[in-house]
Formats: structure tokens, sequence, C-alpha cells
DNA sequence: GCTCGTGATGTCAGTTGCTGTCATCAACTA
DNA sequence: TAGTTGATGACAGCAACTGACATCACGAGC
């Protein structure tokens, strides 16, 4: 064993959400963070760039997981199949963890600055779509459109399913609401209400 | 006369504009843009709720603007219609203001706390659409998916406008870039794209 | 086995954004 | 004339964040 226990930054990230969820996130003080995290506030700032961020970790395997799915989908596949086609399987990756999702979720809205860091993470990865749409070829504006709309998606599709009841532990799996499903729908509404222009 | 000038909180906006374009939004320090508006550090937060709000002051006339203009379209304008209505009128207003609206977007970018500010603005806007929308008797998510779809394509259309050369004060006027008429575009290429779905 | 880098952490001082509280003073009201 | 109101100043204080330097286990190479 170590002069300091591994895992610092995994431990600091529970026991962010934790805190954060307890008492509120203003409310909660980084140096509270890192001392149930066992470690400094010092060490806190040296994993996560600020108060914020440690609530984000998981945004870079996601933008990986949306730009990589986009990269792939078939040469056939319009720029809008492929960038749905990205969006229903992040969504089936945020379906397998569905309680903490909602619980990370809950923390988010209830304080704004936390949805602003959230807004340019997915800001962000709406850039890495388009990026990827042009790698496919695609031109501008049309790939920034997409991506941008693809997001749009998301987060209506998103906002959705967290707000539907069932719990992921309900003995009756049919109770789960499916969110690469509620994506598919929202696809299929935005096609509906942009033809009506 | 006063005791005190009046007109504080224009001073402030108009110091930290200068301020922020001068040495970046970072290296200026609040008592620094405070001084240089004749106030205390103090009567600065008493106008603005922190550093970067001092740059937002204006965007509730804009959510006033998109929302009245969505509420006033004719009934027969389908949801997407009278959002790019909206979309469009605030763009005419942009085009008036070109020079302010590169300065103060040229600050923005450059920072990603701005950016995020200005993010959650433009998501509080589309939420207002939204509402306008509802008003209107549109269902969600179509009324959603349109006002976040509007929205995206007012991103990609004001980033294309301030991104082109051309100088409000060129004495050939046809060298402006006229915003609406890339909004007008961008909302065609949005359907054309949603279309290949 | 010894030395020496390396990397993650601790320690501490300092700046700055932001808040609470109370005092001040001109303009307005009665 | 006296009281009220509203914007501001003055000041203390907390917490987020940063820079600089010390510490100490571990592994590489000798």
């Amino acid at each position: 064993m170590g002069r300091w226990e591994p895992g610092a930054r995994g431990r600091l990230e529970r026991a962010a959400l934790e805190l954060y969820s307890e008492r509120g996130f203003e409310q909660a003080t980084v140096a509270e963070i890192a001392a149930r995290a066992g470690v400094t506030e010092r060490t806190f700032f040296r994993h996560f760039a600020d108060k914020r961020e440690v609530l984000f970790g998981g945004s870079g395997a996601l933008q990986e997981l949306f730009v990589s799915t986009v990269a792939e989908a078939p040469e056939s596949a319009t720029p809008m199949e492929a960038i749905a086609a990205a969006v229903e399987v992040a969504g089936g990756l945020l379906q397998e963890r569905r309680e903490f999702a909602r619980r990370r979720h809950a923390v988010i809205i209830a304080n704004p600055g936390l949805r602003e860091r959230e807004l340019i993470k997915l800001v962000s990865l709406a850039a890495a779509l388009a990026d990827a749409l042009r790698e496919r070829g695609v031109a501008d504006p049309a790939a920034s459109l997409a991506a941008e709309a693809g997001i749009a998606v998301f987060r209506v599709a998103f906002e959705r399913w967290v707000g539907e009841p069932g719990q992921s532990g309900s003995p009756d799996l049919s109770d789960v609401p499916d969110l690469p499903k509620i994506i598919r729908e929202s696809f299929d509404e935005l096609k509906a209400v942009t033809a009506g222009k």
C-alpha cells in the first residue's frame, strides 16, 4: 500500500455528488468534499478545474462515443441519420445508469451555475459531432445545423426521460421509460415540425 | 443635480466591455471596472449579480422581442414559421448594432465562463419561445423542439454573420452581411437536412 | 542495496469574487 | 420641519481558486 489511497479522483466525485445532493451545491464547500474524500482542498483542484467540473468527469467518454458512432455510420447514411444513430447509442448507455443519471440531473437543474456548465459541455459535443460530419464530407452549414439539431433533440428527449416515473429497480421492466425510443420519437417529431416551415 | 451622477448602470456596462476588451475578462477586476465607472465595487454587485452578468443587460429586451413576435404571428403560421419570424426580427435588430455585437461577441468567445453565461441565456430564450408556442396551442414536444431548433439556427446563423468580413461603416452598404437573410437561408438548410433523416 | 528522478500529495500564503450589515445623504412627502 | 425612501459608500468576512515549495512512496538504473 502506498503513501496515500489510490482513486482520489473517484472518491472526490462520489463525495461531491453526495454533498451536493444532501445540502445543495452552494452550501457544500470544497473543503468538505475534500475532507470526505480523505484529501486536501488543494488536491481537489488538481483533479478538477473548479467546483462544478467534478460532476462532469464522464463527459469526455460520452463525447468519444458520440463521435465514433458518427464516424462508423454506414456511408449510405444521411447526416441526420448518422447523428440520430449517435444520439441513440448514447441514450442506450444512459439507460443503463438511470438512477445515477437522475440523481446527478436533479443536482444540476437545481443550480444555474451547474446548468451553465452542462450546456457548454453539450455545445462542445455538438461541435465535435459537426467535425465528425465534416470528416464524412458533409459541408457547412449543414454539418453544424444537423449537429446542433441533434443535440437539441437529445436535450428534449433526456428531459422527458428523467421526468417520467418508473424506477430502474422496478420489478416490472416495462415500467422503465426507454430513452432510445424517446429519442427516435423526438427525431421524428423534429422532422415533422421542421417540414411545416 | 443629485448626490451622485445618474446612470451608474450604463457606465458600468461600458467600462466593463472596455476593460474586458483591453485586457481580457479574467485580467480585469471588478474593482477596476467600478473605479472606471466612478462607483465602488459594492455598487457593481448591486446592479449585476456577478462579473459576467454585466455583459448581458440587454438579453431581457431581446427575449421580450422574441416572445412578442411569436405571439403576434398570424394564426395561420405553423410553429416553425412563427419561430422563424421571431428569429428574423431579432436578427434585424442585431443588424443595426453590428459593430457593438461583434465587439461584445469577441469578448465572449474568448472566455469559457462568458460562453457558459451566453448559452444559458439562449436556453432561457428557447424556453420562453416554447412557452409562447404553447400559448398558441402547440403541444409538446413539438413546441420545445421547434423552439430549440430555432435557437440552434440562430446560433449558427449569428456565428456566420459575425465571422464574415464587411464593416457596417463601409461606404458600400452591399458589403454588410445581412443577418436576417442568413437566418432565412439557415432555416431552409435545417429543413433540408432534417428531411434527409 | 543505493541513488535519483517522478508523480501525486500536503502546506501555506495570497488574490479576488461575492455577501451581509450598517452608515450616509439627497430627494421626496406630509 | 420631520420623517421616509432609495441609491450609494465603507468595511468586515467567507470561500473559490492559484502559485510556490516541501514531502514521500515508488520504480529505474547503476
